[in-house]
DNA sequence: TTGAAAGCGCTAACAA
DNA sequence: TTGTTAGCGCTTTCAA
């Protein structure tokens, strides 16, 4: 109002102006704009959210935050969410805690959108939230519904690649650590290994249930499975935080050599794999593009209108060959034909 | 209004059946209640706040996540900020962008109060806050303003008192690894360390810089420090990522022994110092009561208006003494009269 | 204890 | 291209 008692003009019009696509002249426009500068005024997006019927506001919720994947991915998105214009309503998904409690915020402030990052339970809460019509979208993850569109890592190629590169090295028994048995990752992870097991005429592997995503997790089950059973030379790892505590299990508290004794791989890529106390061979999500699909998918409001068919996207991964896997045979030098970001720190040097 | 039409009343009624303490029959209100249970009606958190013109959003502001000392921060703080009924709208700020633009979704959405976490120009980024009459509060860092609350670990204490016990246990030529110099932690703890040094009639210890909180910059500043400075026994660094960087540097790059060779102490008690790889002895931010303390305040509207004076609280920090650290005269047993928390895995068991 | 009515700050028809 | 007008969904005086 003050604006547009300054410029001469009505409200409709300062609306307008501060509109990337309103039907201004540009004379106006400019002055409209130059005025509200300098009377340093903003418009107040609850009352736009209110007249426009939505608003910029999209409800991150995120589950473990335990495992340092997290934070990457919530710092990544937030900064691509804000460069979209979108702003991140953060909500934390407690076990134990009532679902639609834990939503409601999220309904109250009638988000744009959703995306579910981490969080068990995924499958109840999306349907809640496509109850209140309000657009899902899940990061790592996926359910069966068809109106969701999710965005993965490729996580049963990465499961079958990381089998082949044991067997291709000489591996004999294998292993793989899991981790929160109700997720899509972990299924797809362990089916990904075994079918690459399977056909290669290999027996299955033996797993170790982990229980969860977590350092403790891995560092325990490694303490269960290596006294167990003997003869294990490789094992995966559900991802790098499970693999890290399991990396320590094997050489502080059972004192084995890695990679020489056993193989350790894990998945996400990490910072902390690239630090030298681990140098954890993994294989990377590629984050950047699993993001950037996400975001275009909300841009586009895919899910919106069920004929643009959302689905469920899944980009490969890529091995990251550090020392804590033998990926060559044992008589070969240590050099191999795998495409490597290099051993050691190699992190240290790219921005992160 | 479909509630009130159901339950025989005015919108009125419901407005007030819906608030805490609204004024209404004690029967009226259940039955609004139910109505509105059955009808699943949820206030619509925009019109209110547009309404009441003030919301129930605090904008969290965050700079580097790299670091993992503040994803348990923003975890915790959005828990408690919930369980309190306020909401979490995350932005991050990062290096170069315009402090003014980082802001502005807080501005445009009315937050009730913003929390600046970590985040850098925290000095530049309240006065605009202040300007517009929102409600700073600082957690693990202060600004020199009368009214903004800030809540940290006591540095100065925990500083001197890692001094101490260095030198307790014999330590002659002390370093200090710092971490981004326009920071008020890294100023406090040197500060405190420095302070304690001079007291107890002991020479300056050498600062190496290591410009930011990271693992690489401790990684590479123990690396500058070491070749230069033969006789080093004890690092004390910022805190506990540039000290697992330094560690990392120390024993894989430099091939020396942590503690016999040189001490390294961090300051936080970030999870990652607990792996039995690092082993960190270390001054533990007591989290929870900072965040209570910060909680308290934001809903008591501290700052708000000014004779509540709103202050600097500084919480004294615990040492946990683990393996990184000699803590005893050297001729003396391992064992020790600090308190401590235990070596080893000692978080493996605790909630985390 | 309740209802009527005005208004929070903005946008979006509809006219002009 | 602009102004007028009617809401968006809620809260809150003010009366009753």
């Amino acid at each position: 109002m003050d604006v547009a008692k300054a410029a001469g003009v009505s409200t409709a019009t300062v609306s307008r102006a501060m509109q990337r696509d309103g039907v201004v002249s540009p004379a106006t426009r400019e002055k409209v704009l130059e005025i509200a500068a300098s009377l340093r005024y903003r418009p107040n997006n609850l009352a736009r959210g209110l007249a426009r019927r939505q608003n910029s506001l999209i409800g991150v919720v995120v589950g473990d935050i335990t495992n340092p994947f997290y934070p990457e991915v919530i710092e990544r998105l937030t900064k691509r969410l804000t460069n979209a214009g979108l702003h991140t309503m953060l909500v934390n998904m407690v076990d134990g805690v009532d679902i639609e409690e834990t939503l409601s915020p999220l309904l109250a402030y009638q988000v744009k959108a959703t995306v579910f990052v981490a969080a068990p339970y995924t499958s109840d809460a999306c349907e809640i939230c496509r109850s209140h019509d309000i657009p899902c979208f899940l990061l790592n993850r996926y359910v069966r519904r068809r109106d969701i569109t999710s965005v993965t890592c490729d996580n049963l190629a990465g499961g079958r690649l990381v089998a082949e590169l044991l067997l291709n090295a000489g591996h004999r028994k294998l292993a793989y650590i899991s981790g929160r048995p109700d997720t899509s990752t972990n299924r797809d992870r362990a089916k990904g290994f075994s079918d690459a097991l399977r056909d290669r005429g290999h027996p299955p592997c033996i797993i170790e249930p982990g229980g969860a995503y977590s350092y403790e997790a891995g560092y325990k089950a490694a303490l269960r499975l290596i006294p167990a059973q003997h003869e294990i030379d490789a094992v995966f790892c559900a991802n790098d935080i499970v693999a890290l505590g399991a990396l320590d299990a094997l050489r502080h508290a059972l004192g084995m050599k890695v990679p020489n004794d056993i193989s350790v791989i894990g998945f996400d890529d990490i910072a902390a794999a690239s630090w030298p106390a681990y140098d954890l061979t993994t294989i990377r999500q590629p984050l950047e593009r699993m993001i950037d699909v996400l975001v275009s998918a909300i841009l586009r409001g895919d899910a919106a209108d069920s004929d643009k068919k959302p689905g469920l996207v899944a980009i490969p991964g890529e091995l990251v060959a550090r020392s804590s896997a033998r990926l060559s045979e044992r008589p070969a030098a240590s050099s191999h034909p795998l495409r490597t970001t290099g051993a050691g720190i190699d992190r240290l040097a790219t921005q992160r």
